[in-house]
DNA sequence: ATCGCAAATGAGAATCATTCTCAATTGAGA
DNA sequence: TCTCAATTGAGAATGATTCTCATTTGCGAT
């Protein structure tokens, strides 16, 4: 799943096209398991793409939020993050522990069962609720990490 | 609780002065129910205080986050949103669905039970496992909103 | 009280991620 | 192949946030 087929037509189906930058920029979310900032994408699809520029980089993944491909983080460092969205459901999906004192992020994805199920259940309601589509959510925890008690 | 002293003992605590400036800022956290954007804020203060300035808010706002006592939003539409971190534990307190598509934020507070019980035991969890003193959390669903279904 | 100094501030410049403009290119459908 | 809207690249423009630096302020010691 999720190759180039499918990903041509999901463009079609929103009237888009599938171009050369648009598949370049998918292939390196695919590859990656990090969440990445526009310019570190950028010049990943340098490497391949000379010619593609920033801007289009950064409407791309507008287009693919929009979408619902791609989710958009934002931690507080001054640059948004993006991941494949189909990443949400799967062994990738986690959380964060963010510190208020040093910026610090921990990931962690060891959810318990309940935690899984807590979720799925809450997604459900709210999307009714709410007559709201839900895609994928993200949850922050800030305060302060073991490094900073100290201080 | 929360006056002028309790605000006081806490800046003297980490070794900051509670000045006319930062009374003026939690002065007008205290009153506000919403997010505010750092320039809303500004412009809340200017009214009162013409002669602080844009840069002493950003300032203030930093140190207010890393005491704990502020809470740092983003929406995703380039600027950041503050609230009074203690509300995070009160009935002010809520989680949000944003639109991927119009960007609309959606607030709601009506937790059932289960929901409560769920982040508060997570959270103790969370603290132990990680070692990591949690302040307050932020819940964001992602998707498509009623009025963006159509199209 | 007042002295000394580090903390805090105001004003404006500087930074930097993101968005916009516009002329040139590309691709799907006829 | 032809047409036209969609897409793009390059660079300028925007706008929130941060930085610089000279000045002011407030706590602790005298």
């Amino acid at each position: 799943m999720m190759g180039p087929h499918w990903w041509y037509n999901r463009f079609r189906g929103w009237g888009y096209r599938l171009t050369i930058p648009r598949q370049a920029i998918l292939e390196i979310l695919s590859k990656s398991d990090k969440h990445l900032s526009a310019e570190e994408i950028y010049l990943e699809v340098h490497k391949e793409y000379p010619s593609i520029g920033l801007a289009t980089i950064y409407r791309t993944l507008e287009l693919l939020v929009q979408m619902g491909i791609v989710n958009k983080f934002d931690f507080g460092d001054g640059r948004a993050r993006y991941e494949l969205a189909e990443d949400s459901k799967g062994p990738k999906h986690h959380h964060h522990l963010i510190c208020n004192v040093c910026g610090r992020v921990i990931d962690y994805r060891d959810f318990s069962e309940e935690e899984k199920n807590f979720f799925e259940s809450l997604e459900r309601n709210l999307s009714q609720r709410y007559n709201f589509e839900i895609k994928n959510h993200q949850v922050m925890f800030y305060g302060i990490c073991d490094k900073c008690k100290g201080k």
